[in-house]
DNA sequence: TTCTTTGTTCCGGA
DNA sequence: GTCCGGAACAAAGA
């Protein structure tokens, strides 16, 4: 699942290797993504140069030199491949293994400089590209009601306690939401909860200020942990059989439900339940109500 | 065939 | 007007 981490560590793959470029042709296998894409939402784009890439929240936006933008959201299972001249793909996405054969989930294929493609591969078709102006992104949707980025400094207790007064919510369902902090999903608040000792299922209107405090430590820690770790594995990532295997992210809690609690000392298993209808791991022990 | 998975959007009730 | 819970949505693998 792209998160905050996978798709701050995409971003970064883009740069390096589509910054300054232009896209000659795109070809749309299938248009049916989370919004219809058509072939002539690019002709904006087309040959104009590719000038910054940035991430905001879990939104990759892709500007160039004539005020258009490409805004992509990979959704679950969203990823982009770059295919070298070689004919063998290098993958720039996250935890999936290289591939070196046309794939019935390539939706959308990028040629950039007449030299190498760029794949938009996506099995569940729930991530989308749309092309638009700057101005308009402005204004989108997608924006308008953005809380701060976590690892922004606008993220801090001052800003937490502001918000969290008069809230009757659970402490994982705010941190959940995007209008509270932009870019936080289900992986990584069950993490962040894990490591600062919060019961999940807590109002988060009663937490001290020093629970405030390693709350917003651990949720830059981690993600900034993530950020490298990911960034160094792709770095190093490059298979030119692609039977390498993939990327697997460690994590103390999501998806190990029933196994032993890896805090030093403790003899609790991980309870799995669900919050809001989102699975949710923590320990009874380390993390009590 | 049914269940599970996810972030986002939308709607209705409080 | 605001807040929040719940449902819908998308596709596919187990």
């Amino acid at each position: 699942m792209p998160e905050l981490p996978e798709v701050e560590v995409v971003k970064k793959s883009l740069v390096k290797n589509i910054i300054k470029c232009s896209i000659k042709r795109v070809k749309i296998n299938n248009p049916n993504l989370r919004y219809k894409v058509k072939t002539r939402d690019f002709n904006k784009i087309l040959k104009k140069k590719i000038i910054s890439i940035k991430r905001i929240s879990k939104f990759i936006i892709i500007n160039f030199e004539n005020n258009f933008s490409i805004l992509a959201h990979l959704g679950m299972t969203g990823k982009f491949f770059i295919k070298k001249q070689t004919g063998k793909f290098k993958n720039i996405s996250f935890y999936y293994t290289s591939k070196t054969k046309r794939d019935k989930h390539d939706h959308i294929i990028f040629t950039i400089n007449n030299k190498f493609q760029m794949i938009y591969n996506d099995v569940r078709r729930f991530g989308f590209i749309k092309v638009q102006t700057n101005n308009e992104l402005k204004k989108s949707k997608h924006f308008i009601f953005l809380g701060p980025d976590p690892l922004s400094k606008k993220f801090n207790i001052k800003y937490l306690f502001s918000k969290i007064k008069n809230t009757e919510r659970k402490i994982k369902d705010v941190l959940m939401d995007q209008k509270f902090v932009s870019g936080l999903g289900n992986i990584y608040v069950n993490e962040i909860l894990f490591k600062c000792k919060i019961n999940p299922k807590r109002k988060i209107k009663f937490i001290s200020k020093f629970e405030a405090e390693k709350l917003i430590f651990f949720t830059r820690t981690i993600l900034k942990e993530s950020i490298k770790f990911g960034g160094s594995t792709i770095k190093d990532f490059e298979d030119d059989k692609g039977n390498k295997g993939k990327f697997q992210q460690k994590f103390n809690v999501y998806g190990r439900a029933n196994e032993k609690c890896l805090n030093g000392g403790c003899s609790f298993r991980i309870t799995k339940d669900f919050i809001s209808k989102r699975s949710t791991y923590y320990c009874k022990f380390c993390q009590k109500y």
